[in-house]
DNA sequence: CCTAACTCCGTACGCCTCACGGAATAAGAC
DNA sequence: GTCTTATTCCGTGAGGCGTACGGAGTTAGG
C-alpha cells in the first residue's frame, strides 16, 4: 500500500530520466504532472503551505478536486515533488575563487531559494524525498569544499552546517518581512501596542542587558533586527571557524 | 477587535505579576488558565502541533470545545502562552567558566528544550509574544557573553547565531528520531525501498562526491547522519569563529 | 466488437477553527 | 429579597481541509 506510493513518487521525481509511464488505455490526461507541480508551487508561493490545499491546485488547473489524485498519490507527495522542482529552477552558480567565496556561494544559494519560495521552510518530512535536483545540488555543495582539506566525514558536516545556517537565517528574514506585510502592522505600531503593558510589567532593573542591547539595535536599524546583516555576520564567523579547523 | 486580543494575551502571559483579573459575577471557572496551558502542552507533546487541536485540549480537561474560548482568545494565542510556559519550566543553569563553556551552556539549553518539546520548532508566529520566561531567558543568554568584548550590536547577533544554530540542529535531530519511530521504518529498510529505483536512475559517475561522502558517513555511524555529533561539530566551529573575532 | 484500463468527478466521512446565541449561574444594585 | 447584569459553559452551524469509494464516460488492445 504505502510501499507502492513510495515507488510511484520516486518514479515521478525521476520522470525526466525514466520517462512518463502513462497507461495508454483510457482518456488522455488533460494536464501533465509538471503542470500540477507548477500549479502547486504557485499556490504555495502565494498563500504559504498551511493555506496550500489540493482543492486550490485543482481550481487553478480547471479540474475538480479528486482528479488531482490521478496525477499524484496525495498532498505530502505533491509537496515532495514541488520541493525537488524548485531546487532545479535556477542553475547552480559556477564555483570559483577562495574557499570563503565558494562557501558563501553555497549559503547564498540556499538563502535565495528560501526567499523565492518561503514555504520550503514549512515543509517537514521526517525522511526527505531523493529527487534529481536535490541530488545535483548536494553534489554541487560538496564540490564547493572538495580539496579544501576536510575529511569525508567533515565534508558532510560542513555542508549541513552551512546550509542549515542559511535556512535558519532565511527563516528569521522571512518571518520579519511577513510580520510587516501580512499583519499590516509596522514594527513601530507593534511596539505601541505592546509597550504600555510591558512597561507596567517589566521592573526597571530586571532586564538591564536586554534594555541596553535592545536600544542599541533599535538605534542602528529602526527595527528589532536586521536579518540580512545577521546572516552575513554569522556566515563570516562560521567560515572563520572552518578555516581555523583547516589550519590545525 | 484584534487589538483587544493582543492586550488580553499579554495580560495572560504576565498573569503571575499582574494577577488574574477574573470578573466576579457569573459562575466560577471550572479550571484555570494554567491548567488549560498545561493541557495544551501535554497534547502538543504527545501528538505534535499539527495534530494539536482545541477539541483535544477541551477533552483532556473534561470541558466541551467552546468553553476553552472563555480562557484564551484562540488557538494561536494559546500556543503563544504554551511557548512561554515551557520556556520557564526548567531553571536556567548557572553560568560560569570560560566563554566557550558559557556559550555551550546557552546552546545546550536551547537544544534540550527543543527536544523536550519538539512542537516548539513547528510554531511559526510572525511576531513573537513577549512573555516573562522568554524575557528572562534572553537576559540570561546575553549575560553569558557580557564582558567578553562584543559590542552591544554584536551581542544580539551572537545570541541569535548560537540559539538559531541550536534550534536548527535540534530540528535535524528530531526529524531523524521521528523518521524511525513514527513511520516505523528503520534507515536500513528505507534504503531497501529507495535503493532499487535510485540505482537504476543515478548514473554511476554523476555523483562521485555524494557517493564517497555518503559511504564514509554510512560506515562511521550506521545511519544517514549523527545529529548530536553535527551539533557539537558546528558549535565548536562557531565558537572558534567568535573567539577569532574577539582576537582582532 | 467487446472488454479492460484509465480519467474525471460526486458524494461522504471525519477532522479542524471559530462566530453566534442561549441557558444556567452568581454577585452586585436597589 | 428581588432584580439586573456579567460570566461560564455549550449547541449549532458555517466554511475550511484530505482522501476513500464508487460510478460514468472514454479509449486502446485483444
Amino acid at each position: 500500500m504505502e510501499n507502492q506510493d513510495v515507488d510511484r513518487t520516486l518514479t515521478l521525481l525521476w520522470r525526466r530520466t525514466l520517462g512518463t509511464p502513462q497507461g495508454s488505455r483510457g482518456p488522455k490526461q488533460r494536464v501533465s504532472v509538471d503542470e500540477v507541480i507548477r500549479a502547486g508551487i504557485e499556490v504555495a508561493d502565494e498563500e504559504g503551505l498551511t493555506a496550500f490545499s489540493m482543492r486550490k491546485v485543482a481550481d487553478r488547473l480547471g479540474l475538480k478536486l479528486m482528479s488531482i489524485y490521478t496525477y499524484v498519490p496525495g498532498r505530502s507527495e505533491l509537496v515532495g515533488l514541488m520541493v525537488d522542482e524548485v531546487a532545479g529552477e535556477q542553475q547552480l552558480p559556477e564555483l570559483g575563487g577562495s574557499l570563503r567565496e565558494r562557501i558563501t556561494a553555497v549559503a547564498r544559494q540556499q538563502w535565495d531559494e528560501c526567499h523565492r519560495h518561503p514555504w520550503l521552510l514549512q515543509v517537514e518530512e521526517s525522511r526527505p524525498w531523493i529527487g534529481p535536483n536535490i541530488s545535483d545540488r548536494y553534489e554541487w555543495q560538496l564540490s564547493a569544499i572538495e580539496g579544501a582539506g576536510f575529511t569525508d566525514l567533515e565534508m558532510d558536516q560542513v555542508v549541513t552546517l552551512v546550509v542549515g545556517f542559511a535556512a535558519q537565517s532565511a527563516r528569521a528574514s522571512i518571518a520579519a518581512s511577513r510580520a510587516v506585510e501580512s499583519s499590516g502592522i509596522s514594527d513601530a505600531q507593534w511596539w505601541e501596542v505592546n509597550a504600555p503593558v510591558l512597561e507596567r510589567v517589566m521592573p526597571g532593573d530586571r532586564y538591564p542587558l536586554s534594555g541596553r542591547v535592545g536600544t542599541a539595535a533599535g538605534l542602528e536599524y529602526n527595527a528589532v533586527g536586521d536579518p540580512d546583516r545577521s546572516f552575513r555576520f554569522g556566515l563570516d564567523r562560521i567560515i572563520d571557524g572552518l578555516e581555523e579547523l583547516l589550519d590545525r
